[in-house]
DNA sequence: TTATATATATTACGCCTGTAACATTTATGG
DNA sequence: CCATAAATGTTACAGGCGTAATATATATAA
């Protein structure tokens, strides 16, 4: 899938089921769902059938029953909400966002260290194609221009 | 303000012509949008008059004329939008979030040093955080229970 | 074969958002 | 004092989202 169509915050949920586990009957998913969220069973059926709407699920049909898988991958998904976010709110946006999410304690030590790596390799490349002139080095994975 | 309402896309360009000078007024704020958006004036107003709705931003009415200032911070707002977006997408967001701000090129050189200053400096504060068992250290700044 | 259970499909409804048009008030120049 | 321009205020309207209720189709048990 080219551009991942909008996923609504409470659709969102339904995709971190399939991700986590798929293909899966809807009412798998209703089950899942019903104990981690105050909803109704027909409301997430709701969310299920605009999600295949927005053919961001695929379903085959086993006798009475649909099997539902996601069409997205996760990391496509979460790409594009970053980079959404990123639009929205500018380069200066980062720094708060990152200082949001360490103290917000919810990262723990490994996954700090995990990232400060992550910016060192990036500094490093960046370093490098900065002399070479822009070898664009992998596959280009950005998915759209801004705006 | 303890809790910053809901900031849609569109308003948040208006708050940020505010957050770079303010006091501004209306006219002003729909020239400079105009140029750098598609929007109509009125729409531009329209956004305008619901910010102020939502308390947002304040006013004050000087001869035939409102000036208008935020009543939010921008530091705030990121931060609560950083927060929702935590929420929202969970702690594996974090990482590949990062890595779309890097790899979008969008980062200096010097903005990439200071992130990892950021972390490391996080990094510290967590180990001694643990060995004090939890201080909260700050207002509590959360928004609502997930969910 | 028919009633029942169970799965899917259709419809609802109010709020928020993007996007404006239209209406009203008011300061100011004549 | 009054008309006009310029500012503000009111209303609109469709599409997405959260949150379901209701209706329909269908497999299976009796």
């Amino acid at each position: 899938m080219t551009r991942t169509p909008k996923i609504s915050e409470a659709e969102w949920e339904v995709m971190k089921v399939l991700w986590e586990r798929s293909p899966r009957t809807a009412n798998d998913i209703v089950d899942e769902l019903i104990g981690k969220t105050p909803w109704k069973r027909e409301t997430i059926r709701t969310l299920i059938n605009r999600l295949a709407g927005k053919k961001v699920l695929k379903f085959e049909k086993k006798g009475r029953q649909y099997h539902y898988s996601p069409r997205v991958t996760e990391e496509e998904c979460l790409r594009a909400e970053s980079d959404s976010f990123f639009r929205r709110f500018g380069p200066s946006s980062v720094e708060p966002m990152l200082a949001a999410f360490v103290e917000g304690g919810h990262l723990s030590a490994e996954k700090l260290a995990e990232l400060k790596r992550l910016l060192e390799e990036k500094a490093a490349i960046g370093k490098q194609n900065r002399q070479e002139e822009q070898t664009p080095s992998q596959e280009d994975t950005t998915c759209k221009p801004l705006l």
